[in-house]
DNA sequence: CTTCAAAGTAACCAACCAGTGCGTTATGCA
DNA sequence: TGCATAACGCACTGGTTGGTTACTTTGAAG
């Protein structure tokens, strides 16, 4: 929840408490759905502030966006990886990924947000390509120790590598609505979460060994 | 696009004209995004037809997600998988699954919107259930015939599976607009999707091989 | 033919919604 | 203290939206 209004003006908290509201609101009824009067008072600002502040809904949008992956690929740097040996830092990775959208529930939505809208709210931040290429290759310093120690097979394109880990801990959160009608199982007990995340530590792991 | 409106009256043409409309829109733009005035456009049909089959236009958001879900059900029965070798069969379902994502990208669009929605639209559709029990079933039985041979390892969950080879197919394809920003790559080419596709056999088979 | 239920249409409505015009109030600085 | 500037708020609008009312047209059974 952002919190309440100060009592005297303070412009980046205003604009701060905005841009949380917004992240709630577009995590949960999307672009289209949320609603910049709902973002307002959520924020205990006035409607005409995020007008003052952003300029549009759609420049919020694109901020918000921009911000919430700015904050895991930072999160993902101070896991400092490179002083691990491959091995544990691979699974290091693949369970921080799965933690990270279990404790943040509102990236996943925003990203589905943003490519329902074909990215284009991404289009041109040189910020988060600095951001993703540094990830990407601190990904492929552990493939490449992992060549080097004999324990990883060689060959694995890291960002193939990237897209899997996400891809099995997002979609099964993404989901898991769906997937609970479908196949008849809550799929977030603590033990549903437990036996998911070894699934999917065994799968990384079964996937690059020499 | 729905097929141009016939010279004599046929409620079931019109009704399925709104139905492929309405498929069509709400991938595009999501249950909030979409239009009804649109949709009624689309299927040179009226607004007040929709209302007239459908009620409201979270019931017809209901239909259309159902049929969908039915389409790829029926679709993987037609496999036939139980008349091929374990690990032909695994790889058929992961080549089919793909392909599938590939050929019907609303698919994919229809079951983000209804999970962002947390499933409200499938709830108790017990058709879904059957048809869903059927697939998993179909699943397991490869893992069992798999293990027989000596081919596949024990204790596999076919529901894991299923979700693992969902998943490493379906981020790629949803997450492709902002995955081209990040990691500064067309992921649409024919070259990449063949790399893909492969990348992912590759994980499937390691993750059950013996 | 007649009849009548179903198919189809146009015009409308009340609620809603992004965005704005314009005025007020607090704050930092000279 | 006075003043420029930025923070803030109210009330409105022009356009849109899901849903409805009241009506006409069509086809087929008897």
């Amino acid at each position: 929840m952002p919190g309440a209004r100060p009592k005297t003006r303070d412009a980046d908290a205003t604009r701060a408490r905005i841009l949380a509201a917004a992240k709630e609101e577009f995590a949960r009824l999307g672009l289209g759905g949320a609603r910049v009067d709902e973002i307002a008072e959520k924020a205990q600002a006035n409607k005409r502030m995020i007008y003052h502040y952003f300029g549009s809904k759609e420049n919020l949008f694109r901020i918000v966006l921009e911000e919430a992956w700015l904050d895991i690929r930072n999160a993902e740097q101070e896991l400092e990886l490179d002083h691990l040996p491959p091995e544990a830092a691979l699974e290091t990775l693949v369970r921080f990924t799965w933690n990270y959208y279990l404790d943040n529930p509102e990236f996943i939505t925003l990203v589905n947000s943003a490519n329902l809208h074909r990215g284009r709210h991404l289009e041109g931040s040189e910020r988060l390509r600095t951001a993703s290429r540094r990830f990407v290759n601190m990904v492929r310093d552990i493939l490449d120790r992992g060549v080097a120690a004999g324990v990883f097979r060689p060959g694995i394109d890291p960002v193939q590598l990237n897209i899997t880990i996400a891809a099995i801990g997002y979609y099964y959160l993404t989901n898991r609505h769906t997937g609970a009608i479908l196949f008849e199982r809550d799929f977030m007990t603590p033990q549903a979460l437990a036996e998911r995340l070894a699934f999917n530590i065994e799968t990384v792991m079964r996937l690059v060994r020499a």
